[in-house]
DNA sequence: ACCAAACTTTAGCCACTGCTAAATTTCTGT
DNA sequence: ACAGAAATTTAGCAGTGGCTAAAGTTTGGT
């Protein structure tokens, strides 16, 4: 039931394609402060954003609502199984285009902040090339 | 009160980075439909984008706004010539994304869709690195 | 034990970007 | 010229993602 619609793709459907980038960001930061902290806490996420916590909140309900994460009141947010699926996903996703911006020639801070950006447009296919590339980038 | 915010970048603001993606997308889009007939109407933009008239209309009222673009009643959308502006760098910068995409091995039709994406996140410095590689790759 | 600080939640605001429906204007073909 | 098609505009709905203010809950320090 995705597209019955015979919209020129390429250009995104920016309103869910946008979404869907909050969510991997989300569950990848989830995944990775729990994995710091032990827990992660809407505070957590806050500050890792840089938004409120009532957005935060928010965007956390969607989460459960997509099924990505569990919360009860008052308690630290944890992921689903679907959610830490997507969230490693994402971050072996964010690593591959971190590691071929920085084989690249682009130094690790920029290609920190590039990488957060580039990775939620990066298809299959550009992303084997990128993979490619640092490998063989690594041993000439 | 603005230098106040402890904010950890790297993370963008979503709503107005989005925002300014947009007026990208359709200036760039505004000054291709332009050159390749003459004008630029909002069916144009309609059918480009896959959205309706109504969403084109709208967004082209936020870029009078911000002073991209002028339009009068039932006329053809023309750009300032600020909004002119940013349309050539957002081209270059999109050509730029694409050759360096084709030159890393990206089948073209793929290119073309990330490219798409990519391009609003890739600053000055990665920029330049994909130039450069581009460059290097045709000439070996 | 208690009060204060920290955190979470709720309520309600705004902007952006989709949409449909309906009214208006312009264009086109006969 | 004029009717119908095409394009534009207006009005109003929905969902996402920001915010502040204020209320509720947990936690920590004395």
């Amino acid at each position: 039931m995705a597209e019955s619609q015979p919209i020129k793709r390429r250009h995104r459907k920016t309103r869910a394609d946008h979404a869907s980038e909050v969510a991997e960001d989300y569950v990848e930061a989830i995944a990775d402060i729990a994995q710091t902290k032990g827990v992660c806490r809407a505070v957590d996420l806050a500050t890792r954003f840089g938004v409120t916590g009532v957005t935060v909140n928010r965007t956390i309900a969607r989460l459960v609502r997509d099924g990505l994460a569990t919360t009860e009141p008052y308690a630290p947010i944890r992921l689903t199984t679907t959610g830490q699926r997507l969230a490693t996903r994402s971050r072996q996703r964010h690593e591959i285009v971190l590691q071929f911006l920085v084989a690249l020639g682009v130094s690790r801070s920029t290609a920190e902040i590039d990488a957060e950006g580039i990775e939620h447009h990066v298809s299959p296919e550009t992303l084997k090339c990128f993979k490619s590339f640092t490998d063989s980038a690594g041993k000439p």
